[in-house]
DNA sequence: TAGATTGTTAATCGATTAACAATC
DNA sequence: TAGATTGTTAATCGATTAACAATC
């Protein structure tokens, strides 16, 4: 448990929450190559960081390698899934059955690692009764009700802006702890629910404002230095 | 022209990148309103930001306010605007229309932005010519065809995974500028293409970890001292 | 054992914040 | 003018990197 302490200051910085799924990932594919073990220089090197981020960013959980060795890839991957929760099944709800929504429900990705959309409502009387990705879509006023029957820790926002606070202070009081937000809104939640926003809009902003900060700067003395 | 001369080191933090977006939304909803005027310590309420990296963050573009008084809104919203890209129209063809390339094509935030899909291309034959958000869908075959045709500057990746980076390089190839890719891949694409990353998985990890992180600290001596 | 690589400490780098002179 | 608020410099804070003793 030399765990470097940071831990009590129990606030990991947005850059190693930030590359944990990274890390993750690649672990995934080395561990289907049967790939049995990797050092932190090789990681950095096949993912663009320095072997001693990577190392720094480890020991805010513990101590998963052997000196002179490097890291078991399988030991590695059974920690970080730990690390990111994903050892557990969630449940979920998605309120919005829109273009967003359905994309979100028939996505295959997150089923297989333990994330199950168990119910699915929306506001609309004609999609009522309809099935999407096996449920049945049910009328947002019925959200409580099966909040109240049901067990689920995410809910999933995909309904029109103006709905979306509404629908997630609704989320909140029926004790969620996570909201996956795909509404272009920045929603206000309680401490105790954490919020991750997927925003469609603010992403192809930042291309478009990269694209432009490459293309503008056509002759400079030197690409960077 | 007194831009603090960071723009000479010409890589704008990254930090800074994420919150043009914000702070463009925002000034969009104020011009709504028709507010005026704005300070830096208002806007910066608004949006749990210090008012110190607010005029830091403009500092790197110019100076877009007066002192004594702050900032005009519309003022302040052109620059911002201009900024991101948002004064030009984007020629985008999107690739691949299965759940989420559909939601992405009917996606209307951005059309009003200036972001305009031209058409649409899908390797299953059985989609071909379809309609889809009033482009015809097309075979893959044709995207050569069609880049060297059209003036297009990005490309739209929600392809499976396996294809991917084939596409990247496809479009690369043909010139565009920017890729917004949503399929679960980091792809490689030359130094000129901007790639810009919609990954939902990863977003969803990123929130099963603060989710689990939350909860487990149960009882800290103090919630954050 | 000798070689390799970890976990961690110390040094560096960069980003955020506080403070204030400039000035509308 | 007096009051307010900018743009920017200097101080602080935090994250990344380099270095190395510990050790497998």
């Amino acid at each position: 448990m030399s765990t470097r302490d940071k831990k009590k200051t129990s606030g990991i910085p947005e850059g190693v929450v930030g590359r944990l799924p990274v890390y993750y990932r690649y672990l995934v594919e080395l561990s289907e190559k049967d790939t049995q073990r990797i050092s932190s220089a090789q990681l950095g090197e096949a993912l663009g960081i320095t072997a001693a981020q990577i190392r720094s960013d480890f020991s805010y959980f513990g101590s998963f390698g052997q000196q002179g060795y490097g890291y078991r890839v399988d030991e590695l991957l059974t920690q970080i899934k730990g690390i990111l929760g994903l050892d557990r099944t969630y449940h979920m709800v998605l309120v919005g059955a829109g273009n967003l929504g359905r994309a979100v429900a028939s996505y295959r990705n997150f089923k297989e690692r333990g994330f199950d959309i168990r119910a699915i409502f929306d506001s609309n009387p004609l999609l009522e009764g309809n099935y999407l990705a096996g449920c049945i879509i049910q009328p947002v006023s019925r959200l409580e009700v099966y909040l109240e029957a049901n067990d689920v820790q995410i809910g999933v926002i995909a309904t029109p802006r103006e709905a979306s606070q509404e629908i997630c202070d609704r989320l909140a009081a029926k004790g969620v702890q996570g909201i996956w937000n795909f509404s272009p809104i920045r929603l206000k939640a309680p401490d105790h629910v954490v919020v991750e926003h997927m925003h469609l809009t603010e992403s192809l902003l930042r291309l478009s404002f990269r694209m432009r900060n490459r293309t503008e700067r056509t002759a400079p003395a030197s690409e960077h230095s």
